[in-house]
DNA sequence: CAAATTTGTTAGGTTTGCCTTACAATTGTT
DNA sequence: AACAATTGTAAGGCAAACCTAACAAATTTG
């Protein structure tokens, strides 16, 4: 779908940036920087990648907002995560960290239809 | 278990000199550039990098060989890619193909704790 | 409002992992 | 043995993602 080739970083990063946004209707870099334990300037550098890959609009000192496409592209993200703390915590038993965990580092390299075929599995298991 | 920090680049070497070796009975730079997709001389490169990091033993233009560390490495990363196989191709019902080059991503970056649970759901379910 | 703090940006460095090109060592072929 | 082909290595470059340090803009606050 996305011919975007996303590295697993601008992933994060965007993910970040739209959970944060919801939250505070705001993303201010120290947040982001705090949450993915970056500090502030690579933070700059990344919103700098993700304006020319057209998912976020942002000029210097000014407020972020999200294009479609970025919002998409979040959004898809989420997703993923969702499906993969579900799987790990309510499947497999793993506690709530660790299931985060994993599934923030899984999110990044399952396909699609794998995520898919996930989805229809824990759906069909949990009944 | 280990605290060797091993990049999934460095893993992907290590799987690819054992499976070969296995195989062979000799490990040479070439195959394992194929295998990898990676010109010779970044095969080099990571050789290099194994020898430091106590995984393998090899001079220039000698013969490569495990340490028992590397070894043990190499069939840890291995079972991991065995049972991620297992569980996209015979639970989700991938076609091998994807449910391979899935196994392969996802070798890398899950814990160990949740491939120990992995590996007592998929033989639970296929009981 | 002016000073202090916080936040955003820039510049310059590091590391990792890949590349190309060129050359050295080994192996295969006649 | 001599030439050709294959394989291994070294050197130098590039891009991604991170860093620190310094500074600029914005915000907070006495």
């Amino acid at each position: 779908m996305n011919e975007l080739n996303l590295s697993a970083s601008l992933e994060d990063y965007i993910e970040a940036l739209y959970e944060i946004y919801e939250q505070n209707q705001a993303v201010k870099a120290v947040e982001v920087a705090k949450r993915l334990n970056v500090k502030r300037s690579s933070v700059t550098e990344a919103l700098k990648n993700l304006v020319t890959k057209g998912l976020i609009n942002h000029g210097r000192y000014e407020e972020i907002t999200f294009t479609k496409l970025g919002e998409d592209v979040a959004k898809e993200v989420i997703k993923k995560h969702k499906i993969l703390y579900r799987f790990f915590y309510e499947i497999l038993g793993l506690d709530s960290e660790e299931a985060s965990e994993n599934a923030c580092r899984v999110e990044h390299v399952i396909s699609n239809n794998a995520l898919d075929k996930l989805i229809s599995y824990v759906e069909k298991i949990e009944k």
